[in-house]
DNA sequence: TTGACTTACTTCACATGTAAACGTATGCTA
DNA sequence: TAGCATACGTTTACATGTGAAGTAAGTCAA
C-alpha cells in the first residue's frame, strides 16, 4: 500500500534535486563550450565577455560598482578584472567628475569592436549548440525557465532594503 | 514584408541566446543560495559537497583520475580539495594495491556522518526553494532539460569539416 | 564645523578552476 | 627485454570568485 503511494508521493525534494542535477549539467556543457571558443577565438574568458557585454550596454559608462551590482559579482573580483581588461586596452577609466571615490569605465573603440565580433559568433555557437531543438521547443524551454525563476521561493534570511 | 516576418523568422542564435542568459540566472541564484546554506550550515563548499557524493555513491572509493573524471574537473583541481578534504578529516587515502601510481581515497566515518545530514538538508533546501512550483511542472521541467541536454548538437571540435 | 556613519574602491588571504610541465609507474611493441 | 608512449598524480602560474579589512571621500546630525 505504502509501496504503491510512491508513485503519487514522491520523497520531497527529490525530483528538485533531480532538476539542480540536469541543470548543473547542461549549464556546465553550455558554459565550458562558450568558454572555450571565446578563449580561442578572442583571447576572452566569459567573464570578461560579459563585462564587455554591460560597457555595450550602457555606453555612456558605468561606475565599477554599479558593474559589480549588474554582474551580481563582489566588488573585489570587479576590480581585477578591470586591471585585466585595462591591459588589454578593450576598456578606458576616468575619474568620476561627481564622485572623486568612483571611477567610469567605457569600452575603448578596440573593445567595442571585438565585443561586436564576439557577441555574434557566442549567438551564432549557441545557435548551433541547439540546432537539433525546434523553435517551439525552445521557446517552451524559454517559459519554463522564467516560470521558475519567477516562483523560486525567496529566501528569507535577512531582511534588507531592495535597490 | 520583411517587419512581419519577424515573428515567424527570428534572428538566428536570439531565442538560443535568451534562453542561455535564463539558465545562467537561475542556475546562479540557486547555485549561490546552496553554496551559502552549506558553507553557513556544514562548513562546506559546493565543491567539496559533490566530492563527498561521488564518494559516497562508490563506497570502495575511488583513484583521483575517476573522481576527475565523474565530476568533470581536472586533476590538478582534484588535488587540490583532496589535500583539503583531508585535512578536514573528512576523507582517507591510501595506495592503491594495484597500480603504484594510483590513490584510493574514501569517506572517513566522519565524513560519512557529515555527508549524510548535509545531502538532506540540500535536499530539503531544494525543496524549499521550489515550494511554489507544482509537481507537474517540476517533472514537466525535468523533461524539458533532460530533451535539451539529450538534443545538444555535439562539438566536432578538431574534426576537419570534411567528413 | 565636527564627529560619526556610509559609500566606493583596493588589497589581502583564500578556495576553486584551468592548462602545462614534471616525475614516476605501466604497458606495448619491436 | 629495451625503449617509447601513455597514464597517474603533483606542482606551478594564472584567472576568477568570495569575504574581510583598509583608505579615501561623501553625507548628515548636532
Amino acid at each position: 500500500m505504502t509501496a504503491l503511494k510512491e508513485n503519487i508521493v514522491p520523497v520531497p525534494g527529490q525530483i528538485e534535486t533531480r532538476l539542480w542535477l540536469q541543470l548543473l549539467s547542461l549549464h556546465g556543457e553550455l558554459f565550458a563550450s562558450l568558454s572555450a571558443m571565446l578563449n580561442s577565438e578572442f583571447g576572452l574568458s566569459l567573464a570578461k565577455f560579459d563585462v564587455l557585454a554591460q560597457l555595450d550596454r550602457y555606453r555612456d559608462g558605468l561606475a565599477l560598482g554599479q558593474l559589480s551590482q549588474n554582474l551580481k559579482v563582489t566588488g573585489g573580483n570587479v576590480s581585477g578584472l578591470v586591471q585585466r581588461l585595462l591591459a588589454d586596452g578593450l576598456i578606458s577609466r576616468e575619474m568620476s567628475s561627481e564622485d572623486r571615490r568612483s571611477f567610469i569605465v567605457r569600452l575603448t573603440p578596440k573593445g567595442e569592436a571585438l565585443f561586436r565580433k564576439a557577441a555574434d559568433v557566442h549567438k551564432k555557437h549557441l545557435g548551433k549548440r541547439f540546432e537539433n531543438v525546434s523553435a517551439r521547443e525552445l521557446d517552451g524551454a524559454l517559459s519554463v525557465l522564467k516560470s521558475l525563476s519567477s516562483k523560486l521561493h525567496t529566501e528569507t534570511k535577512k531582511q534588507s532594503r531592495k535597490r
